[in-house]
DNA sequence: TTATAAATGGAAACTATTTCTGTTTATCCT
DNA sequence: AGGATAAACAGAAATAGTTTCCATTTATAA
């Protein structure tokens, strides 16, 4: 939380108790969001509450390296929580998302810098991101079918 | 064009004049190309041309492996033709797309495997495209430059 | 050639996202 | 603490993207 204020103090974003708001959701609960999930639970806090100031608040926290945009293919937009510290220079890193619990990780091993050359051509930029089970959801499983 | 054919029958989709062309067209520009720009070029060929057809042909058409969906965040939804042969068993692999003439090529090696335990997290399922130079661009340039 | 299931166009419904405008507010400076 | 200022805000409305529906046409296989 302290983190996510200096990303967006370095932004020039302003910390205001909507952006708090938003900014604790993810981290208690620690899934991706889409902008409608997040104006639902906004709604506990704020009586009022647009969606388009959601959009603004998602795009700028990512922006700024606080969430991260979670890929897909067409419609279903959605952000989590940037586990990393990115303060001290942003490094190359991806993302592992547990279907079970929704728990975010960071993925530091990746063979598709900048430069390398796979297959004949030479990259450029490249999206990975990924899905599976983490550590406690795997044994949790395992103890109950065991 | 035969292997597409191949492709659509065994999924039991009939082999039209409209998703011919829209074949074609995938041959021919090797691009990744939206819903909108592919109803555009079909306006060429056919006097009625609706939307929703594009869709269903594009959707149809990825789902039997003729053509693969662009990941990315949001909104922006496009296809490419998958340039690989998978009626032998379908075999895991990636793409990558050259900025700069829209090529697309097949990366093979893959360090995602479902099962591959990172970061604590074992892995079920994942995205990766790349975008990068092919060699031909990439002489071109050295050329261009040199 | 005919039967059949699939594909089609287009209208309309639906959903997601952005733009716009006037008001409010966090932050910085004194 | 108090005021100036640029940023954030809500909500309406515009825009854009996608899907559903239905009646008609058509590719395929017998």
């Amino acid at each position: 939380m302290k983190e996510a204020y200096l990303l967006m103090r370095d932004a020039g974003l302003k910390l205001t108790p909507r952006r708090q708001a938003i900014i604790a959701m993810f981290s208690d609960s620690r899934v991706q969001l889409s902008p409608q999930e997040v104006q639902e639970r906004l709604k506990c806090q704020f009586i009022r509450c647009g969606l388009p100031g959601v959009y603004r608040n998602l795009e700028a926290l990512a922006d700024c390296g606080v969430l991260f945009r979670v890929v897909g293919f067409g419609r279903e937009r959605s952000y989590a929580l940037c586990c990393c510290s990115q303060r001290d220079g942003v490094h190359h890193h991806h993302h592992v998302i547990c279907i079970s619990c929704g728990l975010v990780g960071q993925v530091e091993s990746c063979a598709y810098q900048e430069g390398v050359v796979i297959e004949g051509f030479r990259v450029v930029s490249h999206v990975l991101q990924l899905r599976g089970i983490c550590a406690s959801c795997s044994s949790r499983e395992t103890e109950a079918s065991g």
